[in-house]
DNA sequence: AACATTTATGTTATATTATAACATAACGCT
DNA sequence: AGCGTTATGTTATAATATAACATAAATGTT
């Protein structure tokens, strides 16, 4: 079961995610030939600042501060664009949101785990789970092009403060 | 493993579906001393009125015409909030779209299967699944509280079609 | 190097989905 | 009838996303 969840609910030298994620975005658009452009890899960076995903004018808004001009979204959207036909970042339908893919480069079918209080998403690709979608929808007589699956809850880090101040409730 | 598969993807008489799921919410908002006023009947037979979910201004339109008068999208949110609270009706997340639910007084915890081509929604429990994602939640120590899970593909009726045709390419 | 071709970005406008805020109306109770 | 509650009407606007066309930057060809 591939996952980061480990390091998106524990603290962590985070900058090693954001090497590791421009590492392999290099590596992979050499690959397809395809071009990190500034514009993309500053957008991929900003998705990577932390491990909550964020929404396209949040990322707007923020390329627009880091580059010292105004960005308008149809350059995020594309950047955006990019980064998900190369499998770097994931969309997450039920947030409209953005996170960057830990593990671009494996085939995978993704599940995430979003914490409702923090916010933070975690991946993870898991057989049992492909092999249930699977015969679901063998069952039925669906031909399974893609999926989507999200799981809300509240991750361990909010669980224990949760524990210590009682009573606090849900974003 | 509950679903409505069958009658989704195969020819049948749907005024049955339409009347029995009137007649479920009826029952359940006796149940719940909630009221099942004409707007909110006029929407949750709309999201009836086929197996395709429908955009809250797809219901707008509808509903506008089925009433003779403008409808303003407050009115159709606060029908859907309405349904949605009850769980007489899903939202698909991915599609910005809604869909009446065919078993709204199961507690269950609920799979679609959306066809890409001709756009309608079957929806199923599954308990191999829930078991699945239970148990990834544990591994990520996750409390787990709602899930959103969209499977899309082809149904059985649009691929036999493709079959036929031949080379026709996706919606 | 000069040019044409493709690819990426800039710019403006607008489509689509959803909600805030306040006004009015209908209902349910005493 | 009067009162509080619940539902709907109305207007405006927020939030998310894309269309359409202009410019610029990179790439390939001669």
């Amino acid at each position: 079961m591939l996952t980061n969840s480990r390091l998106v609910h524990q603290p962590h030298d985070h900058d090693r995610c954001i090497n590791a994620a421009l590492t392999r975005a290099k590596g992979l658009c050499q690959e397809r030939n395809a071009k990190l452009t500034p514009t993309r890899e500053a957008v991929l960076t900003l998705l990577w600042q932390s491990h909550r995903p964020l929404g396209a004018y949040q990322v707007q808004e923020q390329l627009s501060k880091l580059l010292a001009k105004n960005i308008a979204p149809p350059t995020v959207y594309r950047a955006i664009e990019f980064l998900l036909g190369l499998g770097l970042i994931h969309r997450l339908p039920s947030l409209n949101a953005y996170i960057g893919c830990p593990f671009p480069s494996s085939h995978h079918s993704n599940l995430f785990m979003i914490c409702n209080q923090c916010g933070s998403a975690a991946e993870m690709t898991d057989a049992a789970l492909n092999e249930v979608l699977q015969t679901a929808s063998d069952k039925a007589n669906v031909v399974l092009q893609s999926q989507s699956v999200e799981l809300f809850g509240r991750c361990p880090q909010c669980t224990s403060s949760v524990m210590n101040e009682e009573g606090s409730g849900d974003v």
